[in-house]
DNA sequence: TATGAATGAGTCTTCATTCAT
DNA sequence: TATGAATGAAGACTCATTCAT
């Protein structure tokens, strides 16, 4: 809870990126329409008009978080997959891992339901989803694996299919977290399913 | 005289399922929030008063949706497992294959998702879907599963991520059906996935 | 007061009527922006939501207010002054009366007060009103004006100002009456207005 | 180093006037309710939290506003009259031709349609205009048109009705000024009318 | 003296629900 | 059984007002 004193504190730099972080939170749990922008508010720790002088409107704060939550991720892996070199093997085992802990931290999952959630109401941000996460994500996992089959390591294999097969079991672990987990008794092991997963996946691509 | 039939023809049986279908597409669409009750009754050919006949409300109709939907699915499989015997490798292949093709036609696809986006509104639904598709849908997964390793097709391997590794493709194909689908240029191959992943996934798995 | 009997009785044809006459009494109270959609409800004889089932919103209602009002009562006037043979003198002298009897009765009055006061947010109503109320009155005004001067019963005299000098004291009256007449210790004699207006206008137009 | 009087210049006693034109002229196109104290405020080159240390709210401004806008004007008619001495006809000329000057320059026009359009709202100022201005107007031109009778340079007429007469075309100047003039293709003559006014009406009163 | 970020009461608008027909 | 006009609670948004700087 935050000290009860400076209701009236003055932040205007900081106050964006709260307000994002705090409707991040509110939309998972609620979706779109039942957030309410008092509830989004009250976890930023200001009152309804201030959003609004930030934003345009709930539409505009749901748009900028989707928006704004693209490059941090996806940037982050690029740049350490540029630095790195091994065999398509050792790549795709470090791509998956990176990728599998920027889902099981953080509030990333989340987004993922949202755009699922919202895709009706907003095709548009579904849209941008698609090609800006999805087929950017999708054509580097690609590159690996054609690098792979290339070099002899992995069986010739359609990789369309392959591609999507190496990303199903952290699509799953997303959803599982943010949906399915808070019913778990004991806390599901992640890692032990990517460990799981990329043992029988390089097994199964094997030559 | 014309026959008496017209508007008001009473049709008090086929009225319940009738809503629901409709319930089921405007829901998928829109989200819980978003639908709004004359969606609805206009999908079902029916005025907004009439639904109230059948359901004490809109959440009634959601939660009939969800619960409603169940049986049917597993069910069928369940009947169709019974009256199969043969090894781990067919049973699995055989059991994937039926479940693919739930998904990938009719309109269950979008339920998933539904409750997805809703897990935060209604969690008693999502602990529901939790106990009675999820963890069931997860235990007959494990017993062929297990089955496998006792018979020495498959390696040893923990049967918890096991599992998920098996059906985390068709979670993803049903997600991409009812989300991203409907940017694709061309239609995409999702039979060619599931055989795809269950030559991976068999060699994978294999000792 | 209304019978307190029937809160919800449905009459479909009656409502927008009764919504416009309510919506004009509140807005010459309280222009545009002070009116609240409730006061209008209320004063109807409704509540809120059925004004929306009628009107796209308060915006709606007030244009369809200042449309609705236009020919009802210029109609009347020109059907009155087509069965109408006479001196230029006698049609004047009709054309004011009716003129003048229409201000004052009724709530006819106040929408002159309404499009003054809002001419500056919506400026296509006051274009609106200029075009089809003020031009054409002062159209027909100037016939009959031109025609007394053709005739020798009127001196010859810039038609434009002297049209605006027939309305003029109209306008006061209108003015009068829906702004300052409710301070009044006695009420003013409209009707002596208009007598004494035609006899110096007669005498002042003569040759 | 720079000349320190820059922004936050001390221009104590030159504000209040400032913000009472730049209010003078959102209110007559916005209305009361509809001008926005940002709206003022940016009018008068300032921001919003110093119109507050000049008034104590909206209210307070509109006030000041109406009410100081009294004396000026009518003063300086008063003024000019006391130091005039002619027949009741030259006195009459001189007024109206002083009024009229009033009303087609500068902003005070507006204040009248700002008046009407607020005297709902604001009962009390319609009332203070009624009395300050109308009526002590009224009482002006009754001694002229009185005078004019007893002179015999007049008829004889009911007094009350014939300063309304005398006003009428006035107040038409104002409201058309000041409401429909935006719409003119070519502008009006607004001398023209007032000559001609003179011209119908000294003819009409006279004996 | 001046600023402008922050507040929160007030309104429009939507829509689930009711009920007379 | 079916309709759809009417209701009213709920929520997005505005803007007059406050106050830390």
């Amino acid at each position: 809870m935050p000290p009860p004193q400076a209701r009236w504190a003055r932040r205007k730099d900081a106050r964006p990126a709260e307000i994002l972080d705090a409707a991040l939170k509110v939309f998972a749990v609620k979706g779109y329409a039942g957030a309410r922008m008092d509830d989004i508010a009250q976890a930023a720790g200001v009152t309804k008009g201030t959003i609004y002088l930030y934003f345009d409107g709930k539409e505009a704060v749901f748009k900028s978080l989707v928006r704004d939550s693209i490059g941090t991720a996806l940037a982050g892996m690029d740049e350490a997959r540029k630095s790195f070199h091994g065999s398509a093997k050792t790549l795709l085992r470090f791509a998956l891992n990176t990728i599998a802990h920027l889902i099981t931290t953080g509030d990333r999952a989340v987004l993922l339901k949202i755009i699922l959630s919202e895709s009706g109401n907003f095709p548009e941000l579904a849209r941008f989803w698609r090609s800006e996460i999805i087929d950017r994500g999708l054509a580097r996992m690609s590159a690996i694996v054609e690098l792979g089959i290339a070099q002899g390591e992995f069986r010739s294999l359609p990789v369309e299919h392959a591609v999507r097969l190496c990303m199903a079991p952290l699509l799953l672990s997303a959803i599982w977290r943010s949906t399915f987990a808070q019913f778990d008794v004991a806390p599901y092991d992640y890692q032990g399913l990517i460990d799981t997963h990329l043992d029988v996946l390089l097994k199964g691509l094997a030559p």
